[in-house]
DNA sequence: TCTTGTTATGAAAACGTTTTCTTAAAGTGG
DNA sequence: CCACTTTAAGAAAACGTTTTCATAACAAGA
């Protein structure tokens, strides 16, 4: 196989390598006649770019960085898996970049990552998306980033969100359908956008459907099975006990489940549950756990384009991009029996 | 900030450019005082070497390829962090090609990731490490590679394997020792070399404590929660129930939860269960889940290095390394009652 | 017609390395 | 002590691009 570079397209298409540069970068000025034969020689030749050679003399990388703190795994691959999807489409790599944010290192870890940055641009997942600290290093820095459902939206960046609101109402108005009145509610971590997000979804759901909002059956959790149970069994225990519990993410969706059966609660028979993320999980709970998917992937997607967008200064208008949730209706509600 | 090239450092120094290359990529025949000198260079500018510019004259990328096909997202994420973290460390970065062995489209891909493969070796996980079409691929083009746990060992090329047979002959003679004599056991995949490992360790152990083996309290499972389900109802249907359940992983220990849950059997006092992986879910099965974790991380993390010393030339012995996996004890075992 | 300005094109420099080539110095054998 | 080989170091070429610079062709204005 014989190796194509610029200078051979360029002895093929009967130009010279600027002129063929030219074209490769989509430059203006450049001959309609000589744009044919260079595309012609492209063609034939089979040249693909090399990205060193290019990188080294242009200035950048041709890669991308996916910044992110390990939610739960399966997240963590729907989201490789857009950003990946859409680098591959323009011709990018993906660094990925794990971290914990709660870890001692954490920030010395990221300002490593800026101090030597090498690639062309970030997308910081949640709930580094969220931290005001990190995204003041990629700020001063001058390191494009994109960010997936930040809850800062002063920045001028371009993020993209999903919508914790409208699902968390919808799967409320939903549950009221059901004919519950008294739905327990299980909040996230407190301070995380999607906690807050999602615990509005549910109080004004209650609201338009004039059912009076109990704060006694809300419990603040952490995200984790551990918080969950601790919640779960407190509000199972009470006087007050709901006839279904809406806990902010699968996990703790999970422990609700453990607490049940130990309280000898047949669901969804006694006590519907209901979760959010639609994690792979679900389907290994039994009753298969009703829930929200989130378009992880689409996100993740959308932010490596909106990224890649900003990089090369195409024009930019929506800044910030929104995308709905979708009720995955399983096996663990039923109606109300009282 | 100074730029800082190897011009700058040579000119530190006192030494020519070549001189200051052929330290930093540790040729002999360099006198020692030269060489002292432009180390002390190399420190007081904080030289980084410039990847691209290297790559591309000496025809390398300093990156690596981790070729995976999507098991468990939980599985994923270790071997990320293993490979990841033995990349760091040797200034490499670590290119992730996820991808679904059942597709049609897979061996096309491959096809092309070989074809324009522009990396400089690949970690192939299981179960792609087992399929000899793919491993032809890389042998024909050249493409250095190490395998995760390949079945077929022919191969003169390093490779690290967790001790499957051993785990679970280990974990048989633990359900032995609780009193347990009618074992069922859950086939994974068949063909997949985790499965014959894991069933052949089951049967051994058995041989070892004089346990008649019984064939009937075998099933051939896939390491799906579904077929899990079908097993484990077929086992706890039959008349001749087992009293404890021995899955080929988590999944199919998950269902193995529900069918009991269906049947009314509580585990562990009617029934025991163990698996193997010990995925995140385990933590949230209620009892949580008695399974065997392997060294996923670890052994990425090996096949990284393995695959670099291949690269790089260096002497490297020992061609297959293999890990010893833990016994992970929870609540879902109880000792054998009437 | 002559200058001036604009434009498309090719030649050549540049990016930061590694590697080959050249040469001066040092070592070796007769 | 001379011819010859070996060695270490610097100069320069090479990797495959992009970008700057120079120039030729052409158009426009006086």
């Amino acid at each position: 196989m014989e190796k194509v570079n610029i200078k051979s397209v360029a002895s093929v298409a009967g130009v010279s390598i600027a002129s063929v540069s030219r074209v490769l970068n989509k430059k203006e000025n450049v001959n309609p006649a000589i744009k044919a034969k260079v595309e012609e020689a492209l063609k034939t030749t089979g040249y693909r770019r090399n990205l060193q050679a290019s990188g080294l003399r242009a200035k950048h990388s041709y890669t991308l960085t996916l910044l992110y703190s390990d939610p739960s795994p399966s997240y963590v691959v729907d989201l490789q898996k857009g950003a990946l999807a859409e680098c591959d489409k323009q011709g990018y790599s993906l660094n990925i970049f794990p971290c914990n944010h709660r870890n001692d290192d954490f920030l010395e870890r990221i300002t490593d990552l800026v101090k030597h940055f090498k690639n062309d641009g970030v997308v910081v997942a949640p709930p580094i998306s969220d931290m005001a600290e990190v995204i003041n290093l990629f700020e001063e820095n001058d390191i494009p980033y994109t960010r997936i459902s930040p809850y800062i939206i002063e920045s001028e960046r371009p993020s993209v969100f999903c919508n914790d609101y409208g699902a968390a109402f919808d799967m409320t108005t939903y549950l009221l359908s059901l004919g519950h009145e008294r739905i327990g509610f299980i909040k996230g971590t407190d301070g995380h956008s999607a906690s807050k997000n999602r615990f509005q979804g549910y109080k004004d759901a209650l609201f338009t459907q004039r059912i009076e909002f109990d704060e006694s059956l809300v419990e603040q959790g952490g995200f984790s099975f551990d918080t969950g149970e601790v919640c779960a069994r407190r509000l199972l225990k009470s006087d007050n006990k709901p006839s279904v519990i809406f806990a902010s993410n699968d996990e703790m969706a999970a422990a609700v489940y453990k607490v049940a059966a130990q309280l000898k609660l047949d669901i969804p028979n006694n006590l519907s549950v209901v979760g959010f993320d639609d994690t792979p999980m679900t389907k290994f709970l039994w009753p298969a756990l009703t829930t929200i998917r989130q378009p992880i992937a689409t996100q993740a997607k959308q932010a490596v384009n909106m990224l890649l967008n900003y990089i090369n200064d195409k024009s930019n208008e929506d800044l910030q991009i929104s995308f709905d949730c979708e009720l995955v209706l399983r096996e663990s509600t039923s109606i109300y029996r009282p």
